[in-house]
DNA sequence: CTGTTAGCGCGTTCAC
DNA sequence: GTGAACGCGCTAACAG
């Protein structure tokens, strides 16, 4: 040891070259194991590299090879678990195949998005899921221009040519809404998200389609819609709340946008489902674990990962030429407690029935 | 256009620069803003740019500057709202500093993580933190051994020199502990976690002492430990459950564990707080926004993302060369109706309080 | 203010 | 089987 460097320099092939006593070539083909080495040679190498603690550099490789090794997956919000879900569900695809996800949380925030979308193309990730925020065809179309093998989750884009992985938003809500109306309610609520996402589109569709099929009369002020938030969602149910429009159950567009909605309620005074019946669209797992509540229309979010991330391997390695393919995926009606359709009694039955337990193992860890 | 060049490849430095009529290094100083350039020559220079579509290739940027721009976080469940919180709070002060954030999922799993140690010294990352898995001090030594300046989150892990953030877990397993022997309890099962891993080393430690302090005797057959993992504390409840020995609460070592002695108390058609009282460690904010069930011992998640990023960055800044640092945050016990202390009616109150409200807040949109 | 030169660490020719 | 030379795309020196 000649002294202590100043400059720390992370160990390269040449310097396993010097150790092994070979040359550079002969240490990136056993490391990469690909092309000839004698047995000899080769534990040689792989001695140095151990010693040495070598670990190869991903970015001069992914600069001479063009394969990076990375997937990126965006997703707009991480602390909901309908997409942390997605998310094993995409990275368990991903490693069993090699690659390295990285992830990244749009915060629903287009600019946020489009930063994220240059970390995609400048990372050189080999391809890419995207739960789009709101109307970002145009960050959709930087991917596009550069060639980055997309696959959309949850949200389709009108007119943008990538395969798309969803569910079946309008069937699942005529049928939730369907379930109310079989319940007796007639006024009901529809709290929307943000209507540049497709999955609020698509949601309001089949909630109207099913109301228009009752023939039960649709009051616009019963329609709201805004941002994905918990907080705006409270806002906007206290609004209605104070307000002189009447309703009997709620529709909440998704998880969050029902727990804005139990806010509410509860801040109120009002009773679910006594008072005000809710029911959402994606299921809340860990919280039915804990109480089987919320009657949910759930979506088999682990599945849409991994079916997902299997599309994008399809394109990545060029064995689908073929157009666009457009897979739904049907939703789940569970019902519980809070469309008021089950008493305690009969919930506690239902916890023990198999739909939870289908629902949330899902997510399992076996394959 | 000549032809369809069957070899697509993304715009380079030279074809700006050639767009611009400008040298390679001209565009260079444009594009990272660092360096003179006229006016005239910039904007010729960033409209060649814009019309090329063109994005810096962060591979071959990186292998000449040695900084990726990237920052890596490992986390052991990607499912568990503690983490993603944890992940908010680390991504949001990493993208204000012009970070991003790869997250990897270890899922408890040691040879997962020695997977995602290669990634970050291969993808050069800049700094790390870690939420280890199991005794997994080899992995960490591999990050020392590549200068990757290293943060440990939740999880320290003795004689590792490196900065820490974690919460007092000692003090919140003594105080939780005895909120329930003040409720009369004297037979307490434990469900712990991984003993690997220090939070369950460390709950463990406070429950016991609590009860020594106590004078309550300590059955060992009340101790339970193995993976963090629902299923697993499910089965080791029902097992408890199934021999003779009696409690009349468990306090489980995080949420998870929680949420597997409900599923284990609901199969064997136990009432919860009658027959067994629940308290754990580890809010799950969803739930409690549903319902505020759950007795917990919560942690300040976000505060503790943010704190450890900021912690990171000084590191990386070479700012701090002090001795590392240990942060210890104090979790806050939020009493609801799983350990009997409320009833229902009390709980609604209770559930307007703004202790609910801060432990949620916390992940609020505002910095 | 701008251009020329060199090299980051690796994989890939092409010789031997 | 193995090695020497070259270049991936970018930026840090050094000139001018």
């Amino acid at each position: 040891v000649k002294s202590l460097p100043q400059e720390f320099a992370l160990p390269t092939i040449h310097d396993v070259a010097r150790r092994a006593g070979v040359s550079a070539t002969t240490v990136s083909r056993v490391i990469s194991n690909n092309g000839y080495a004698s047995a000899s040679v080769r534990a040689r190498v792989e001695q140095a590299a151990e010693e040495l603690g070598y670990v190869p550099n991903g970015l001069a490789r992914g600069l001479k090879t063009r394969r990076s090794g990375l997937v990126s997956l965006l997703i707009p919000e991480i602390v909901n678990s309908f997409y942390t879900t997605i998310v094993r569900g995409v990275e368990d695809v991903a490693n069993q195949h090699g690659r390295q996800v990285i992830i990244g949380n749009t915060d629903e925030n287009v600019e946020k998005e489009k930063a994220y979308v240059d970390v995609v193309i400048g990372s050189r990730s080999e391809g890419v899921i995207v739960a789009p925020a709101g109307r970002s065809s145009r960050n959709l179309k930087r991917l596009l221009d550069h060639q980055v093998p997309t696959v959309l989750i949850d949200r389709p884009v009108a007119g943008f040519p990538a395969d798309v992985v969803q569910g079946d938003n309008v069937g699942g809500a005529i049928e939730l809404t369907n379930h109310l109306l079989a319940l007796g309610h007639r006024r009901i609520a529809f709290v929307n998200g943000d209507l540049d996402t497709s999955t609020a589109r698509q949601r309001e569709t089949g909630f109207r389609k099913a109301l228009e099929a009752a023939e039960c009369e649709i009051d616009d002020q019963l329609m709201s819609s805004g941002t994905w938030f918990i907080d705006d969602a409270e806002a906007r149910v206290l609004h209605m709340l104070n307000s002189n429009v009447s309703f009997t159950a709620i529709f909440a567009a998704n998880n969050f946008m029902a727990i804005g909605a139990l806010r509410a309620l509860r801040r109120s005074g009002r009773k679910v489902p006594d008072d005000v019946a809710v029911v959402c669209f994606d299921e809340i797992e860990v919280a039915a674990e804990i109480d089987p509540f919320l009657t949910v229309m759930a979506q088999p979010a682990y599945r849409m990962g991994k079916l997902a991330m299997q599309l994008l391997l399809d394109r990545m390695e060029g064995k689908a030429q073929s157009p666009p393919q457009d897979v739904i995926l049907p939703p789940r009606l569970l019902v519980r407690r809070s469309c008021g359709a089950l008493s305690e009694s009969e919930d506690r039955l239902m916890a023990r029935s198999d739909d939870v337990g289908k629902a949330t193992n899902e997510l399992g860890r076996s394959m």
